[in-house]
DNA sequence: ATAATTATTTTAATCGTTTAACTATGAGGG
DNA sequence: CCCTCATAGTTAAACGATTAAAATAATTAT
């Protein structure tokens, strides 16, 4: 690879003036930029960017840190990141924690997690990454581990803790979205198939489901709360529990989409048709939603949103020295098919 | 940040000897090693990869060049390419080119792609990549971008051209071994809704598909091969046509899992059970082939397999000055469900 | 005791940039 | 003709690591 040297010498200029022709730090006369610029093209010239990162002092990269980019989310999210940087001239590195969502579960194994994300930190700390975008499957903060004004860091698609900067969508505004979009449709009677009893976004949902119910002045009886696993077989089940209910609701909001893909089947084997006697809504807007039959009525995340947004405030936190945290929940969108 | 300078002041010593103590590139007295190691984790020193990037000439970072990390294999690729890098030591540094595939069908765009891979290769190589690897959706060589000696250049998913290092699965052998497991479950008429008719995923699944019936002294009629745009719909539509045929086929094997979850909704609406009255065989695993009625029995790609290869084979490439370029054409496996 | 050998640590050059400080050249003013 | 000032380009010191070669210290041999 040529170097500023072998330009320079070609051009029989000194290295100083080919860095200011190719940063134009300096007015240079007209004839010097020409020889220099033809120089450059005749040696193919690209600058080493590890030199002028250590000369600076900055790399302008940012570490993209995914806790395993197979999660659906996430593919879409860092894409939204890498776009925005890409556009201010912002590199990006990766890495993946390959840490699966099931196996985050286990309790037991938090120590050797909070071991990986350290490591993963350390890795892109030692690549004196500018920033650091955290992309969590759930709510998480890393402050036991990141002394916050060294390096800038944003948490994209979970939540940060209140002194962290962070971008993520409205699990309770959504929710209440959909409901009040069942209410339109004239339903009155809505029953709910919710995730795990604890997570975070089942509670949050929940909440905003039964503040859109009670504005209208409906109720939400507890037997309507049925709590799945998130998955396909749950959705089954928890749908026929709920079909022995008298009196039947007349649409059921699953709180993702595989649980609404086994809600649907569960209803149909019942001969019931979809959405004439029943309604059913998802969450997420993955790519099965779309060949349901009927096409599923769903909700979907802002993921490049989130991506695009987590980049622009690592962008500010780099530039500004003392930036207050910043969060920011964007709103999700429904998504109409034939299910409802 | 603290730096070498840090360690060495406060232990009192040489950063040369710091340096050996951090590499272990040469042997010192138990009590230099002690001071050192005490130094460096008292005041948290990390070392600086630029710095040791620019004088060692090489920063053990891998480029990896994506054109579309949404598109769904791409994802499970990068996860496979990152997890073998990280395991021996390389970073991963990625681009995302955003060539959504259906652009990259609009050929009069051909300039502006050309134009964007070339601009993601000059950004990887300034940031001094030891090798890159490209994860193409597409057939496609970079051979007029790159002078392969000079950056090691592996392709994942994707085939090169004769004179490349590439990994990727098998469509022929792959689309055999479905039909062999027809076969042996005794459907001996098999339609099959193949994808766009000049693709190359195309051309060599038929190629396989009519190997496996020629052995078996099955012919193919025409009328049994239909052409799709590998979306739902078309799965759909062109089921409907096979069903008009007579006689007609007791299994349809559409080559990929959008198009034959269309399918099996037009055989159900037609009122036919499967896999009682026709069979159902997908490509691809997607999340969708769990979650069809009944689950669909499919192939499923070796994503991670590719990713892992392509690490492997590009830390070879920089390690070995002189390759012979490699072709790995990896086998995919049949995932049996209740759809056959 | 001294030389030779070995073990341990240091010196200083280097990687490819950037940039403050400096030099050289010329223009304009008195 | 000398002085000031602007303009154009150069010099050389960083940035933080590695590493051959040199220096020093500790052992062993003679």
């Amino acid at each position: 690879m040529a170097t500023m040297r072998d330009v320079a010498l070609l051009a029989g200029v000194s290295t100083a003036t080919v860095s200011h022709v190719v940063n134009g730090s300096k007015k240079l006369s007209p004839e010097t930029t020409e020889k220099v610029l033809r120089a450059i093209s005749q040696v193919n010239y690209l600058p080493n960017t590890v030199a002028k990162s250590l000369r600076m002092g900055q790399t302008h990269t940012i570490g993209v840190l995914v806790e395993d980019i197979r999660g659906l989310p996430v593919a879409a999210i860092v894409s939204g990141i890498s776009e925005t940087l890409a556009k201010s001239g912002y590199k990006t590195i990766f890495h993946d924690l390959h840490l699966l969502e099931k196996l985050y579960n286990q309790y037991e194994q938090i120590g050797t997690y909070r071991q990986r994300i350290n490591d993963g930190i350390s890795l892109l700390q030692s690549a004196n990454v500018d920033g650091i975008i955290y992309v969590a499957m759930h709510d998480r903060h890393l402050d036991y581990l990141l002394d916050p004004m060294e390096t800038p860091l944003v948490y994209a698609y979970s939540h940060g803790t209140e002194n962290d900067t962070y971008v993520t969508y409205s699990n309770k505004d959504s929710a209440a979205d959909m409901i009040r979009y069942l209410l339109r449709k004239n339903h009155k009677r809505i029953a709910v198939i919710a995730g795990h009893p604890h997570s975070y976004p089942t509670a949050q949902r929940l909440l905003g489901i039964q503040t859109a119910l009670q504005q209208a002045g409906l109720p939400l009886p507890a037997s309507y709360i049925r709590y799945g696993d998130w998955e396909y077989e749950s959705g089954k089940k928890e749908t026929l529990a709920i079909l022995q209910l008298d009196p039947l609701p007349t649409a059921i909001f699953a709180m993702n989409d595989l649980m609404a893909a086994g809600c649907m089947a569960a209803i149909q084997e019942k001969g019931l048709s979809i959405p004439k006697d029943m309604a059913v809504a998802g969450f997420d807007n993955r790519e099965i939603a779309s060949c349901l039959q009927p096409p599923l009525t769903t909700i979907a995340l802002p993921t490049p949103e989130i991506g695009s947004r987590a980049a622009v405030h690592i962008m500010d936190m780099i530039h500004n020295p003392q930036p207050h945290p910043c969060r920011e929940i964007i709103r999700c969108s429904i998504i109409e098919r034939a299910s409802i």
